[in-house]
RNA sequence: GUGGGUGUAGCUCAGUUGGCAGAGCACUGGGUUGUGAUCCCAGGUGUCGCGGGUUCAAGUCCCGUCACUCACCCCA
């Protein structure tokens, strides 16, 4: 398909996506405008963090830490990472800041790109792009449920629909372990090849999300977390089902998802798409109440989602969703000679500095290669300028949707333009 | 990290039992210096991914290698 060596001789490292045009931005845009109307700060935070915040904040035992960063030294000899996730770097900058100090819930979104060294695949990028938020301080199943809503209104304002949010809760500190311990005993006893056993060894609760048939045959019957949970736990996460209902979020319940960051307690969801082949996630996230004492903070618990914006994008192509494909610009200039093009350029700079959007046919092309042009920008309005047109003083406004044409004064022909677009 | 598939023009691809490297789309110009989205005409010097081998002859067969891709794993 694509040649090993492009023109020019280079290309762009391995397994990262480029956008052109407004597609993407627009995909970003919209995820974070539901975080806005919830009342989420934004907080632009490093794209490299001592690497010590991931390995302790995200778990040393993870895939993510143990085998996905991209660590370096820096030339002080410090090891960095470019950040793997979100949350760990928003939990540390809300410490140093001292950020909780004020009123709690402290609500903050971010966005932009995150790195994990592992191989390509559909939907699955060295330089992913996510959409975050995090609301820290507040044990509340209520601040559960905005969550989920946030991310569900986000996917909903793309036009998406062939999506379903799956939640489970994790339990906590006081359940966690002696149901970790019944699940290692299950999983003795199963036949595992040895991979799945290291794994088994690392985190068994992650062999309860594995995909192969003969495994999940085996784990019928498995125990599961949601029958071990504390009753403060059972309460929360019962209340989240309630506001879910209330906010007219709709979810399914499913008991074996595992999330593979070690902070996760509580409730803990994923936003899943059918049509997006085996990298189905567009977003997760769930409960870390804590994280930000293990972070050396005080001892105050958090909730928040990442929701990836390339599988956004994959899932809204996959679905014909959200394509308002606006034009380039509203007004395209054609000139016709040098004086024509001297007198349009004046023209098209006091269209912009009115706020409309405005380009022009450069490069002295023929008539038919200008309209061309006009044609492409996806402009409304071209002002075609010729010789004939500057004796009298005119200039040419053509409707390019139905092709109709007048003349119009060329003093004063921004402001007319101006008013053409407002009359629609 | 493990396994499968695919590499031919900017893009999507065809190329038969080995015999002159092609089509569509896109792009540029012209038909028409006063009209685009339609129509007609013209415009291609491609490391056939790369290296080696077999052959009179390799895009085609063999070996190696690299890249891309899908799945496992992992996750957004």
């Amino acid at each position: 398909m694509s040649a090993q060596v492009p023109p020019g001789g280079f290309a762009a490292p391995k397994g990262i996506p480029e956008y052109v045009g407004p597609e993407f931005t627009t995909v970003r845009d919209t995820l974070v405008r539901e975080a806005d109307r919830a009342g989420y700060a934004h907080i632009e935070l490093p794209v490299f963090e001592d690497t010590a915040l991931y390995a302790r904040g995200v778990g040393e035992s993870t895939d993510v830490v143990s085998k996905e960063m991209y660590s370096f030294d820096d030339r002080g000899g410090r090891s960095v990472t470019l950040r793997p996730e979100g949350t760990a770097g928003v939990v540390r900058s809300v410490i140093e800041h001292g950020l909780d100090k004020g009123g709690l819930p402290v609500k903050l979104r971010y966005a932009g790109p995150f790195f994990r060294y592992e191989r390509p695949q559909a939907g699955r990028f060295r330089q992913l792009q996510q959409v975050g938020v995090e609301a820290i301080g507040v044990d509340d199943p209520a601040l559960d449920a905005e969550v989920l809503a946030v991310a569900d209104a986000g996917f909903r304002a793309l036009g998406l629909r062939g999506y379903r949010l799956e939640i489970t809760s994790l339990g906590d500190a006081t359940t966690r372990p002696q149901y970790r311990a019944e699940l290692t005993r299950f999983l003795e006893k199963l036949d595992l090849d040895e991979p799945t056993r290291e794994r088994a060894r690392i985190n068994p609760l992650r062999v309860l999300d594995d995909k192969r048939p003969e495994v999940r045959a085996q784990l019928e019957g498995a125990p599961l977390m949601v029958d071990h949970l504390s009753d403060e736990a059972a309460a929360h996460h019962a209340a989240v089902k309630r506001y879910l209902d209330d906010l007219g979020v709709a979810y399914v319940e499913n008991p074996w998802m595992v999330r593979g960051l070690d902070y996760y307690t509580k409730t803990t969801f994923e936003f899943v798409h059918d049509g997006l082949g085996s990298q189905s996630g567009i977003g997760g996230g769930g409960r870390y109440d804590g994280l930000m004492a293990e972070l050396g903070g005080p001892a105050l618990p958090g909730v928040g989602f990442g929701l990836g914006v390339d599988r956004a994008l994959l899932a809204c192509r996959a679905e014909e969703a959200g394509h308002d494909v606006a034009g380039r610009v509203e007004v395209f200039g054609v000139p016709l000679g040098e004086a024509a093009k001297e007198r349009l350029v004046g023209i098209v700079g006091a269209l912009r500095r009115a706020g409309i959007r405005a380009d022009l046919a450069y490069g002295n092309r023929g008539l038919k290669g200008a309209m061309k042009a006009a044609d492409r920008s996806g402009a409304r309005y071209a002002l075609v300028l010729g010789d004939r047109d500057l004796e009298a003083g005119e200039i040419q406004l053509k409707d390019l949707a139905d092709g109709s044409q007048s003349a119009i004064a060329l003093d004063g022909a921004a402001a007319a333009v101006d008013r053409a677009l407002q009359d629609g």
